[in-house]
DNA sequence: AATACGGGGGC
DNA sequence: GCCCCAGTATT
């Protein structure tokens, strides 16, 4: 079924297909290592049109090895900053300081050095070194396991690891002679912009007549669905401290959610109970921990925010007239003003909170 | 094999 | 509200 024949027509017709239909991405422009690497890192998890403006913004502050190599890691992640999976921006940087050191400040350019740096895994390698350079490595991710599962009709979930074993091996024993990088490139735009997840465009893919799953229109019940991940619901509030124009901020410490990014204090709240007698509550609690006086008010808005497994809706009151000095506090804390604010690397809450203060 | 790790696009 | 996104690292 996958013989020679079928293999070479899916190469011409995607590659063909491809050299009409590709878009236009800052990262398509000049395919050096460094900025294949950036836009890789940045898209993992992530859709093209949220990474297209923080791949212009950070590539013109840092474009090159040497340069994001020497930033502090508090502006990387500032530039990071709403991009989410904030341990990429880190190992991307961590990364980058083991470029000048082990390889003289060039990309590596064998797929064994390049597997080794931190945030780099299979998939990652194989893009960079054949886009960048036209290696003939294969890679698997979101779409061309939707695409490749479609193509081979298989009936079970594409993501336990016998699957992907066999998923990756299809991506090998596809790869051309020539152009790997483009080849590559056009299994994922065939899976994002025809191949997609709900209602795909099967009357104009110009592989339909290689892919049984479109023949025998099977395209809503392959790929099989994965087990769906439970949530559950956290309610928490954040607080806003004002003492003579500076706000008390926070950064998350380790083993915490946002580690080492900056918010305001965070409290979890039980789900039940009124806000009112919370509010009260994390007044007298946060008295106690400050040994500030502080009057709340509020709430300034109310928030939901999606995380992996749980779902948190956070509260936020304004405190006013607080006198007094800071005795103790759980994490590192700062006073700040909000255009120092501004400058520091926060967490979407913190960043939205501050936002907010700032044109109430 | 499961889980942590963010935030947003699109319907 | 739900699904999914150019995944990796850890347990």
């Amino acid at each position: 079924m996958y013989d020679a024949k079928w293999k070479s027509n899916f190469r011409r017709k995607l590659i063909n297909w491809f050299d009409g239909h590709q878009r236009e991405l800052p990262w398509r422009q000049r395919k050096t290592p460094y900025r294949i690497w950036i836009s890789e890192i940045m898209l993992q998890q992530t859709q093209v049109a949220t990474v297209v403006d923080y791949f212009n913004r950070f590539t013109k502050r840092f474009p090159t090895v040497a340069a994001l190599a020497q930033a502090d890691q508090a502006e990387v992640l500032k530039l990071w900053e709403g991009l989410g999976y904030y341990r990429r921006a880190r190992q991307l940087h961590a990364a980058a300081q083991i470029i000048v050191e082990e390889h003289a400040g060039e990309f590596p350019t064998d797929f064994e050095s390049v597997l080794a740096l931190p945030g780099i895994g299979r998939y990652t390698a194989g893009a960079i070194l054949s886009i960048a350079l036209d290696q003939k490595l294969p890679i698997l991710e979101g779409n061309t396991i939707r695409l490749f599962a479609r193509l081979m009709t298989m009936q079970s979930d594409p993501r336990t690891t016998d699957n992907q074993k066999a998923l990756w091996e299809f991506s090998e024993s596809l790869l051309p002679r020539k152009r790997c990088g483009d080849f590559n490139q056009a299994l994922m735009e065939l899976g994002s912009q025809i191949c997609n997840p709900k209602r795909p465009k099967c009357l104009v893919c110009p592989v339909n007549n290689l892919c049984m799953t479109a023949v025998q229109g099977l395209q809503e019940q392959i790929p099989v669905a994965s087990k769906k991940v439970k949530y559950e619901v956290l309610l928490e509030a954040a607080i806003v401290i004002n003492q003579q124009e500076r706000i008390l901020v926070r950064q998350c410490g380790p083993g915490e959610r946002w580690e080492s990014l900056w918010d305001f204090p965070r409290y979890t709240l039980s789900q039940n109970a009124e806000a009112k007698s919370h509010a009260q509550q994390l007044q007298l609690q946060l008295k106690e921990e400050t040994g500030l006086g502080v009057e709340l008010s509020g709430p300034l808005f109310q928030m939901k925010h999606a995380v992996t497994r749980y779902r948190i809706t956070l509260q936020c009151w304004k405190g006013d007239s607080v006198t007094g000095r800071l005795r103790k506090t759980p994490t590192p804390t700062r006073w700040a003003t909000l255009s120092e604010i501004e400058e520091m690397p926060m967490s979407i809450t913190g960043r939205k909170i501050a936002r907010k203060l700032k044109s109430p």
